[in-house]
DNA sequence: TTGTAAGCGTTATCAG
DNA sequence: CTGATAACGCTTACAA
């Protein structure tokens, strides 16, 4: 763990001057002799270039920063699978900020850009608040929001359509024949909380199915909670033939509750799901679950900023990725074939 | 975006020296008026240190590297969620790499740790070759490996103990009254496949029972490779009644065939997965699993880590993290009661 | 083609 | 207490 060479040692050692180490390090036209003696120093003193003293210089540092709730939650996880290739793949570090839906934090990562430690930000903020757009507009490098912002807000984002994939999911268990379907929710002062609210009521009246206050429940976006919340609404309304759940942990909880209850799935109450996280396909019966497209939300940010990176000065663009529908036995009541394609889930070694 | 100040603009705006504007800035004595000038001139600035130059002088970046195979996979994913919040505590960044098992990838990493854009590296390597060791003994950095390492490699270490988790698993299943226990593991080539049939080999021969060759299964470690490999092993010895996957993915594909070929669990064949992922608790029935402490193997790291960072030279350190056997549902028939404590699984917002 | 020297933004030494 | 000034390791005019 001895100092390192830099080019002072190579330039004394090839009997150079640092210029032209330099220039044979960049590749810039220089005399055969020449290149060889750096070369060969370079080789023997096993130099590798300083990154940081590089960054001060040209005003890169080649690291772009990705910052998120909560590493643990499957679906930034997801965001964060897509973005390293892409990031890796045109030369940039990634450096990870777990922000725990702080909104100090979340603004202390945003104000901390001033520090030049990265070319850029990717953010996915829970809630946006007022104190995000003043410090966004004063960012010192360049930003993609992934989630919703404020009509006008000028920066680059990239967005789910839950409202389409609220929309799907109904459909679906509308042409299952369902008419009594619950919405298990996450809090409503979140961003997704709200959309989803919103989504439901909506297509439920595109379905000419009336709102019913009694088919809904609202926790939080945990397992538990899905089972505190069903078994709510189960007593409430024990005639309930279907739940869309907020997302996939919410589905599980409800899956526990309804096997408890004695009730067969799908066949007494179908059951879908949020976000299509690994834990859908693991799950028995496993479930339907309305994929958002985490994956490409992440991709399509880490290109956006590659481009903004690359490009400079521009409009900025907003990206919105469509929801799927992936129908598993919690609603079809049938499971894969075996061996089945499972998605790639990631190992387990 | 405009380029943001730097010490000199506020040097002149407060009329004063940069040495004065640094002193301000560094909390080192100074007149209160000279104070109060500098921080004026900071406020209104907007003034944030540019960390690279900061980097540049001090020869320290505040940030650490994580290197693992793939995020994706809920081993590494379980280190990432404890090395964060330990670095993140003492004021260092996470930069991390993903070198998907390529063993030249991770010596590229040890490489560039010359680079000096991280003070330090905590590396997760599937194998380890003698290329690697060279490298590492070459390392400009503190470094730590979290996995096993020949005998008398001088670096920080922290090691699970898989062979003492399969005697865990094989000594619960053995006290269930299983005796055709087979072992559903993954490529012999790589350390934990290496480790997991030894282990096997061993723990049968402390119960008393013979090693049975049929009873062995190998394939990858994804499910639909679990899926394969116990169809097989069905077809061979119908008779087996419990299996021992070398991970939890394995053991999700266990599940699948066995309730296909309408094999009762754990009533006809108990099965046990290993590295306790979130999986294990979302399957039905819930898998009992080995937790070979991944959480804690990703803290202590950190922890290593942080010592050598503070402290400099010393002895290399060796911590090993002991297996816990979690039982559930496919062992022990019994699911949790509702509504139960789920560990925090991570959000899904 | 090559070397000298300036500068990237800080910190730290050393006179005043 | 303060201000010049020299590093840190590299890139890049500009001159030779």
């Amino acid at each position: 763990m001895a100092d390192g060479p830099t080019i002072n040692t190579i330039a004394e050692r090839a009997g150079v001057s640092i210029a032209s180490v330099s220039r044979v390090l960049n590749g810039l036209p220089t005399r055969q002799e020449t290149v060889r003696k750096v070369m060969a120093a370079a080789e023997e003193l096993g130099y590798v270039r300083n990154a940081v003293a590089r960054s001060l210089k040209s005003r890169r540092t080649n690291q772009v920063a990705f910052a998120m709730a909560d590493i643990g939650n499957p679906v930034y996880l997801a965001m964060v699978r897509q973005i390293q290739p892409v990031l890796k793949a045109a030369g940039y570090r990634l450096v990870l900020h777990s922000t725990d839906a702080i909104a100090a934090d979340e603004i202390d990562v945003l104000h901390s850009l001033g520090e030049r430690y990265v070319d850029g930000l990717i953010m996915s903020p829970l809630r946006v608040t007022g104190a995000h757009l003043d410090t966004l507009k004063a960012a010192r490098a360049p930003v993609v929001i992934i989630g919703q912002v404020p009509e006008g807000t000028r920066v680059d984002n990239v967005r789910a359509d839950s409202r389409t994939g609220v929309k799907l999911a109904l459909d679906h268990l509308h042409a299952l024949g369902r008419r009594r379907i619950a919405l298990v929710n996450g809090p409503l002062d979140t961003v997704p909380g709200a959309a989803r609210a919103a989504a439901y009521a909506e297509a439920l009246d595109a379905l000419g199915l009336p709102y019913d206050e009694e088919l809904v429940e609202i926790g939080d976006f945990y397992r538990p909670d899905g089972v505190r919340a069903v078994a709510a609404l189960l007593a409430r309304r024990p005639d309930v033939d279907a739940l869309m759940c907020a997302n996939d942990l919410i589905a599980l909880g409800a899956l526990d509750v309804l096997r408890a209850s004695g009730r067969r799935v799908p066949g007494d109450v179908a059951v879908v799901g949020m976000d299509d996280t690994d834990l859908a396909a693991a799950s028995w019966p496993s479930l339907t679950s309305v994929s958002l497209g985490s994956a490409e939300r992440g991709k399509a940010a880490a290109e956006l900023l590659l481009d903004r990176l690359q490009h400079g000065e521009r409009e900025p663009r907003l990206v919105t990725v469509p929801p799927r529908l992936v129908v598993r036995a919690s609603t079809s009541g049938r499971e894969p074939a075996l061996p089945y394609d499972t998605p790639q889930e990631g190992g387990g070694r």
